[in-house]
DNA sequence: TCTAAAAATGACATGGTGTCATAAAGGAGG
DNA sequence: CCTCCTTTATGACACCATGTCATTTTTAGA
């Protein structure tokens, strides 16, 4: 996490940084992001930038706290709003991560978030590192809808929608379909998951 | 692809050079992977590689190119094996990339090589880009097991079965989990699949 | 006002990629 | 064996990145 000395600065000079990183981590992965375009938008020497963070993953890290934390809130309230149906609540998390505005993470962002998020292999659902007093979202899943055997079954199913909207989401992020096409397959998948598979 | 110049290397050379590459892709992910430990291990000069290589992704497609041939013939294996039962098929898929010894593929370049397939989304049970000649793996796939209620539910279903691989076999190929652990996981996952998680 | 701690600064060491002018090697024909 | 043209080899170099560090400046408390 950034520095106490990040944390002390003045609110227009802390900002100034923060979207000088939320614009260069949107045009850019995090591997390609340059903290030399960091400095030279945010206007603060080198040096300064290495007094506020660790390193690049350091200033990335902020950004994504800031995102998983809003992000939880929305899956919350997917949650809520449909009473704790799954497949329901999947399709507005899908909804509302492709949709134009996430706060004020630019949609690239959140792309390039998601990436990184899926590398270190974060699961929203289960996550309770970054959410320490938090309940786990799990236990806002209505189930008795659902046909689970056992008590790890959730977990299991848990894992398989994740997989399906994370992938579904990245490529209508990354433009290789839109976003009409990636709610038609997400909402055929989830069909699938609903009645099996076996004959 | 490589240049022309590089295939009319002589068999030691290329050897060498293909060697490096697949200690170096293996060691550093594609980002972090260096040409000038490559070129230092297989002791050619800078300009060389240039002259073999567009830039260090035209290196890494070659390794990737010759991976997912063999992946293709493996995968295609294994629904043979299984008379086309995707969901035993891809049990033997998930033990064949974690077992350590892929031809000449060493288990952590196969991580990272999947890693940049999922980057570019290439989904080897449907691409044809690469290996124009060859039928989909799809054809291979005994539909009568399956409840299909329409033509393209088959693409869905195998979208849902590659994203569950893919996922469990990182988590393996990173050493997050143990591959038994990972088996397990993915069994219980298949089991969901095929019957389904409404009540 | 003085002083010690905190913050700011930019030159620098190090190490990466890709380019390019030039040298060397290969091969076909006289 | 020499010549000329094409292909291949080479490493110095331009450029740009990250992270460090000795030094200066600012801040805050006594």
């Amino acid at each position: 996490m950034p520095t106490k000395t990040f944390f002390n600065l003045r609110e227009e000079k802390r900002q100034r940084i923060e979207k000088a990183l939320i614009n260069e981590f949107s045009k850019s992965s995090f591997e390609q992001a340059s903290i030399t375009n960091i400095i030279k938008e945010a206007n603060i020497p080198r040096g300064s930038f290495y007094q506020y963070f660790v390193d690049k993953k350091d200033a990335i890290k902020y950004l994504i706290e800031k995102f998983v934390l809003s992000d939880h809130e929305r899956i919350y309230q997917c949650l809520v709003e449909t009473k704790g149906d799954i497949f329901d609540a999947a399709v507005r998390v899908y909804d509302y991560r492709t949709s134009n505005a996430i706060l004020n993470f630019d949609i690239k962002l959140v792309k390039n978030i998601l990436e990184e998020l899926r590398k270190n292999n974060i699961n929203i659902f289960e996550n309770k590192d970054i959410l320490k007093n938090e309940k786990s979202l799990m236990e806002f899943i209505d189930k008795d809808k659902l046909n689970l055997k056992s008590d790890k079954d959730l977990y299991y199913f848990m894992r398989i929608i994740t997989a399906i909207i994370r992938s579904v989401t990245m490529e209508v992020l990354s433009e290789r379909i839109s976003k009409e096409e990636g709610k038609e397959i997400l909402e055929k998948e989830l069909e699938i998951l609903k009645n099996g598979m076996e004959k």
